[in-house]
DNA sequence: TAATTATGACGAC
DNA sequence: TCGTCCTAATTAC
């Protein structure tokens, strides 16, 4: 899934194409065909993201929360807006483009094929992202212009403007909340540097990892302590502070967690701006240039289990940790 | 064509 | 710790 960073960006398409617009929704597969309906007609009015999960509310205190998951994904097509505060639109916001290596492309793939946008000063940047021809389709060459797109796949919830669609597919949540249910979400999580305070946010993740007996490793992918931190960034995170992810939270000294939470602050900044998950910035410019054109190599320890450290040259480790893989440095992560 | 994999999280024991 | 849920792409056979 898209950790924080990527839902940080679809929060802000949705805030460009479909808040303070008249929205029509249905559930093409069906399993959300009742909370579609509800949506069905109604404005958006505005949306936001917190940690891994999005809200987009409507009309009457209707809020939609979504969170994406291992795999979810949303899709846009049509006439994008592009959010001035990121890189640039995509077509796929969300899920990865899983080529089985090294994945730092979490963020959405723009259909090159199908992009014709333009630029002028002070408006926004327009692109028309065309929608993938599904491989039933007969070939007919104009399959990609119809509109509203066709439905490809398992697609839970479509929202419609009148030039923007956006396809949802794979969430692991998608409901209907009052504000108070919203309220009570929230109040689970985390700081999230994007939304909290982040010198208050950096004393209560500070304050609750000292006080845990629970690993660094686990305590920085749990939502409660530190909103939109996943697999990815928790392992980059650990690697970047020279931590041992075994080591129990309490035992960790203060200023490696303050420096662990300045370091998340500052890579879900970058993530969101860049669209890919760049943990490798500190790096001289020439390397990094050389890390990035390869997408083998963008990491410092995530997907690289049995590969030298690019430090001391000691084998990267994956262990299984409560159902997901940890990768780390034994030898610089003492 | 089937198995495997994935950036997640929950509930039952 | 295990099973479960959600989907699509890639890899293995």
């Amino acid at each position: 899934m898209p950790e924080g960073h990527s839902v940080h960006r679809i929060a802000r398409q949705f805030g460009r194409n479909f808040v303070g617009r008249a929205v029509a929704a249905s559930s093409p597969q069906g399993r959300f065909a009742e909370g579609a309906a509800v949506i069905d007609g109604r404005t958006a009015t505005a949306v936001r993201a917190v940690g891994k999960q999005m809200f987009l509310e409507f009309d009457d205190d209707l809020t939609l929360r979504v969170h994406l998951g291992l795999y979810g994904a949303w899709d846009f097509a049509g006439e994008i807006l592009v959010d001035p505060t990121i890189a640039s639109a995509n077509g796929r916001m969300g899920q990865t483009n899983q080529r089985g290596t090294d994945l730092a492309d979490d963020d959405p793939i723009l259909d090159d094929a199908g992009e014709n946008s333009l630029t002028s000063i002070g408006a926004p940047r327009r692109t028309r992202v065309h929608v993938r021809m599904s491989e039933q389709t007969t070939g007919l060459a104009d399959d990609g212009d119809v509109w509203p797109p066709p439905v490809v796949g398992q697609v839970r919830l479509r929202l419609l403007t009148e030039s923007t669609a956006a396809d949802l597919r794979g969430p692991t949540a998608c409901e209907l909340q009052t504000p108070d249910e919203v309220a009570a979400t929230i109040a689970k999580l985390g700081p999230d540097p994007l939304v909290d305070d982040v010198t208050e946010g950096e004393e209560r993740f500070t304050t609750v990892v000292r006080r845990k007996p629970t690993s660094i490793g686990l305590l920085l992918m749990d939502q409660s302590v530190v909103s939109g931190i996943g697999n990815v960034y928790r392992a980059e995170l650990l690697f970047r502070a020279r931590q041992n992810p075994h080591t129990p939270g309490r035992d960790v000294p203060e200023e490696t967690v303050r420096e662990l939470w300045r370091d998340w602050v500052r890579l879900l900044a970058i993530g969101v701006e860049t669209g890919q998950m760049m943990t490798m910035d500190d790096l001289e410019p020439a390397a990094y240039r050389r890390a990035m054109a390869s997408r083998d190599d963008r990491h410092w320890v995530y997907h690289r289990a049995g590969l030298p450290c690019r430090i001391c040259g000691t084998e990267i480790v994956v262990e299984e940790v409560a159902t997901r893989k940890l990768y780390w440095c034994p030898n610089c992560q003492r």
